[in-house]
RNA sequence: GGAGGGAUAGCGAAGUGGUCAAACGCGGCAGACUGUAAAUCUGUUCCUUCGGGUUCCAUGGUUCAAAUCCAUGUCCCUCCA
């Protein structure tokens, strides 16, 4: 019932590895790309077609089902999986993302994080145990530990006092986990100091979890060099064993500069995000289909692309319908910027199989960002 | 035929003597978005050689000053016959 990983392959010339997750009796590969689905749906999408994009695990959230409809709701409805008919693995976020999305300073206290109910005003407090709990409610097959995202560029100080907390709160966690049916990861955060990811990397490793999330990362307009460097000091500390997970992360670059430096998971809502706001990616470069130059454009957004979304329509079309906000443009949107994200994953896997990953690389900054 | 009301930038709509090139909304154009408070947010939208120039149905007038007041005309709406 669990899921289980396997490194196939470790790239000769970077720190990349191939694997394996075995999930019920489905197999899917890693370095992999997750859509997020938060509220138990990846926005605009059914199931079938994110599966279409070959997109193995989705995301939820811990917070969002926490307040609506409610973890017992989605328990007796026969957890998560049953509740939106998803039959793949499913990660949930621990919450701790709202503690940066959502939480001042103040909120945030030894014991856990205040929040306020943004649907009825109502007080809510957020413990480490209790995201644990919620995360067991919902069947999640990855859980998360309930962690502080601190802004990447807050002070060494801040980070220090923090990364310490979250070591606490991750105890905790773990300490209520049943360990039945999902796997736990921690959380490594510190910012862009090799000293903080380090002692936080080898405290979450001496509690020996299930797998291993890099945190805080891409959050505040933080220099790439800095996020390369929260990247490269988690993973020099982790086992190579384990699941390596770049929690929010995906911009294209970066999941090849993250892969590069051994991580084998990644998520993020750009690519769905983008669909609804009317940008695709592309081979070259994200383009924004609201621009006029569009019009009259009757070709596909990737003639090489495999999606059902440019094997159908044209950028013309899906224009027009992101224009006149009918809701299939998003939805074609989001189903060729996940296929291009998870196609960008087998590319990468390849690169790693034929140990040419950082010439894949090059070629690819320079065919998307013409650097 | 009679009595009222109205005409403002691409559209809708404020403004009713100076601080008005004219609020606001829509539309247009562009930008942002990295563990989703995001189908959201931001900028821009008369012309310009950035000095300025030409606007608020039209024409004439009052005034130091008019989108705003007066006269006439044109068109639109409502009511009465």
């Amino acid at each position: 019932m669990k899921l289980t990983f396997e490194i196939e392959k470790q790239e000769t010339n970077s720190q990349a590895r191939l694997g394996k997750i075995k999930y019920k009796d489905q197999m899917y590969e890693t370095p992999m790309f997750m859509p997020v689905g938060t509220q138990a749906t990846v926005k605009t999408l059914s199931p079938e077609e994110v599966k279409a994009t070959k997109a193995g695990i989705i995301l939820a959230n811990t917070y969002h089902l926490w307040l609506r409809p409610g973890d017992d709701i989605v328990k007796e409805a026969g957890g998560l999986h049953k509740f939106m008919n998803y039959d793949g693995p499913i990660l949930t976020d621990s919450g701790g993302f709202q503690v940066f999305s959502l939480a001042k300073p103040k909120d945030i206290t030894e014991e856990g994080v205040h929040f306020k109910n943004q649907y009825n005003g109502d007080a809510l407090f957020l413990t480490p145990e209790k995201s644990i709990q919620i995360q067991e409610n919902l069947g999640s097959d990855i859980i998360m530990s309930f962690d502080e995202c601190p802004p990447a560029s807050a002070s060494y100080e801040y980070l220090k006092q923090s990364v310490e907390r979250t070591l606490r709160w991750a105890k905790r966690g773990k300490d209520v986990f049943t360990g039945k049916n999902a796997l736990l990861f921690g959380i490594v955060q510190g910012g862009a100091y090799e000293d903080l990811r380090k002692m936080s990397a080898e405290a979450l490793v001496a509690m020996d979890f299930d797998g291993y999330s890099i945190g805080g990362v891409a959050n505040d307009h933080e220099s790439k060099e800095d996020m390369y460097k929260a990247f490269s000091y988690s993973t020099k500390y982790l086992p190579e064993e384990k699941l390596r997970y770049a929690m929010g992360i995906g911009e294209p670059i970066d999941l090849i500069e993250g892969v590069i430096r051994g991580i084998d998971l990644f998520d993020c809502v750009t690519p769905t995000r983008l669909a609804r706001h009317g940008h695709a990616f592309s081979k070259h470069g994200k383009i924004n289909l609201k621009n006029a130059k569009y019009k009259r454009d009757f070709t596909p957004i990737d003639e090489t692309c495999d999606c059902y979304a440019c094997k159908h329509y044209t950028k013309a079309y899906i224009k027009h319908l992101i224009n006149a906000e009918e809701t299939f443009g998003a939805r074609l949107l989001s189903i060729h910027n996940i296929r291009f994200l998870v196609h960008l994953m087998e590319d990468i896997r390849d690169a790693i199989r034929n140990d040419n990953l950082l010439e894949f690389r090059d070629t690819f900054l320079k065919e998307y960002y013409g650097e």
